[in-house]
DNA sequence: GATGATCTTATTGTAAGATAATCCAATCAC
DNA sequence: GTGATTGGATTATCTTACAATAAGATCATC
């Protein structure tokens, strides 16, 4: 039996600032009471609500501004995986489960590059140009870093927002486990990449999975 | 030109807490400093303090008992789509997408599914099991929930955790204009339900593949 | 009258202290 | 030994106060 904890104030104050938010309709930039009278009014202390409210600018939910008072915000999904990512280092994930759930991610999102590709001609000359930059990469952390904004292209040329998301919050676990890649892949990785276009823009779906496929996978024998 | 704001003390404080967790190589479960004590060391008052911490905890990543202290908690997935959930009223999302994504997550689990299913037939027990308590669902609020499950179950059957948080967020996402479902569609979509997992379980991907995708893709003409 | 500086006011930011509630462990009675 | 009690440590919450900031009003000056 678990001892059942007394809910806190400032959690059930937060929520009740959410459905303020909700039951007035209001939007980013729209304004909120003042401190004092969202104290006033949930019958707490100033102190008890500010623990609330901070809690909630720190979610990207409200922004306060001394002088100014408190305004409905939008999501900010970089500050989302921004605390994610701490989290990364004491999360523990099964590399495996990382890697068959970005083979599915990637190679899922291909048949929509392909078929945006043959619309807009940027598309391919933005993935090539990131495999040019591949060439120029010197140390293993800019060849890390080039070769997260390729995969990232690569899902945002789906024009699927959600999934280019997702993509971002898998890296993030990835991360850890990524820094084994040899400077013997270098090459190899660098020919996947361009192979990959070259199929993508040849409208040769299963080769370009295949190859999409086999680049990923290739993470599990390096960790 | 923005007016650049003055860093807040509770950001920064909020930064070093965690700092401090990462040099100190704290996991979930360790204890930190008391509150008095952190408010020393940062040379600030225990206010202030207390505004760092309970963001933290907010977020999941500390949580602070009476009596007790500060420990460092493992991250709550479920704490995360609460809130995201709340965003979702004021975000808009492209219906398209959203769909496209679900597709995209659902059918790359299914080869995993088969494989699973082969070996585990308490699997395939599950899912039809959900698929009976559709028909006994009276009123739309109920078969929702239902189907709700039916998916997350299926992306549980891969056993590739992260895709499952995905579906998660993509459904909350849904929630919007899943409401619009016609009563019509309830028989049609226990059968494909049904159809679905036949085909799974006669190990016939391509079928399977087709069923879902047309289940997922009947939302747009309802929107 | 227009313009820029200054003052006022409203609001959040930070601080210090006090009291209550909670938990853990050591102590004590049996 | 075992269970109840107590005490100390720690957070939870409140109170009060003052500082910092920003927006608008006022006023002096040209």
């Amino acid at each position: 039996m678990k001892t059942l904890r007394r809910p806190k104030i400032r959690d059930q104050v937060a929520n009740q600032i959410q459905q303020y938010i909700v039951s007035e309709k209001l939007g980013p930039g729209d304004r909120l009471p003042t401190e004092s009278k969202l104290a006033e009014t949930f019958g707490i202390s100033r102190m008890s609500l500010r623990e609330a409210t901070k809690a909630l600018e720190f979610l990207g939910i409200v922004e306060s501004k001394a002088g100014v008072g408190l305004t409905v915000r939008c999501i900010d999904m970089e500050r989302l995986t921004e605390h994610l990512s701490f989290h990364a280092g004491l999360l523990e994930a099964d590399p495996q489960q990382l890697i068959d759930s970005r083979v599915i991610l990637e190679t899922g999102v291909l048949p929509h590059v392909v078929q945006r590709m043959k619309k807009d001609p940027a598309i391919e000359a933005g993935l090539r140009e990131i495999v040019r930059q591949f060439e120029s990469a010197r140390d293993l952390k800019t060849f890390i870093a080039i070769d997260i904004q390729f995969h990232r292209s690569l899902l945002e040329a789906s024009g699927l927002q959600p999934l280019v998301a997702f993509g971002d919050l898998l890296h993030v676990f990835f991360q850890r486990f990524r820094e084994s890649v040899k400077k013997a892949g270098w090459k190899e990785g660098v020919e996947s990449h361009r192979r990959l276009i070259d199929h993508l823009a040849a409208g040769n779906l299963d080769k370009a999975t295949a190859e999409l496929r086999k680049h990923i996978e290739s993470h599990k024998e390096r960790s």
